[in-house]
DNA sequence: ACAGAATAGTTAAGCGCGTTAACCTTTGGG
DNA sequence: CCCAAAGGTTAACGCGCTTAACTATTCTGT
């Protein structure tokens, strides 16, 4: 008496997806992409803002907050933290006394670029267990979803 | 003298999922997902909680500190600010003194629905952007990359 | 040229989440 | 019957975030 099967309606794809996206965050992005940030000396929040650092060297802790879209007294304060281990250093900038342009430390730029490695590694291990095809199919959605939502805002 | 081009190596594409994960986390997860949150009177810890104990009524404290992976008086404390709001109640096992079983309150259980609808429309509306064969890659695509990590454990 | 607005940043106070350490009560096993 | 294990709370502390208040500098309009 196999009752005829219909198709999945928007809202049943959008409920599909509420669960996708929870094991995403707790079995793929949390342990993968940030347990070896912990290992290292970094928090989530610190680690955000030496890869917006390393990526726009000398820019302002208002360009942070602008970014992360949070308040410039909460980077003020991840900047004193990350500053006392010597990861980036606030420079003066000549042409606006008021500004402090932020640059990596050496050793800040190689924290991250370990980071960052480590994060590609764990994602490669990741996709090393799929097929070629499941991996076009884990992109291409990816990039669906992501194009999708970028045109909402 | 265009050169032959070479498939993307594993290595490349965890780069491009990186990309694409942070982009699904600043643009999908925290806009579509959180916002509602906010505005109603919780924010992402306590509505984590408040969603376990409607999946697990009359779950344990110590239940709900082993599935999201942080110590006892961590959820201790976000149930006393629950409890405050009347979204739940501690109440008491005859069986096992000691114990404090959770439950939602009506208004607890109305807030955790009413959040998981708005949750629920918003990746609707995300999705109702998307040709059916897209929904079809972003699911399966999703799917096969949270297998993976599950494996991977 | 100068007064006032806007910009860049810090400091202080306060909340919430997370931790560890110390403690109490209850349960269960030898 | 005693002692270890389990469930929970409280206290103290670190960190990230907020708003409010403040300084210093730069820009703008008259």
């Amino acid at each position: 008496m196999g009752r005829a099967v219909s198709p999945p309606t928007l809202h049943d794809d959008a409920r599909r997806l509420l669960e996708l996206l929870h094991g995403m965050i707790s079995s793929a992005f949390r342990p993968v992409l940030w347990k070896r940030a912990l290992e290292l000396e970094l928090n989530y929040a610190q680690a955000q803002v030496l890869f917006f650092i390393q990526r726009h060297p000398g820019c302002l802790a208002s360009d942070v907050a602008r970014a992360y879209a949070v308040t410039l007294p909460a980077i003020s304060q991840v900047v004193d933290r990350l500053a006392e281990k010597h990861f980036l250093v606030r420079t003066e900038d000549p042409r606006d006394r008021r500004a402090a342009r932020l640059r990596l430390t050496r050793a800040g730029d190689a924290l991250a670029r370990e980071l960052e490695g480590a994060q590609v590694e764990g994602l490669a291990a990741l996709l090393g267990r799929l097929s070629a095809d499941e991996r076009r199919t884990v992109l291409a959605g990816l990039d669906a979803l992501v194009s999708a939502a970028v045109r909402e805002s």
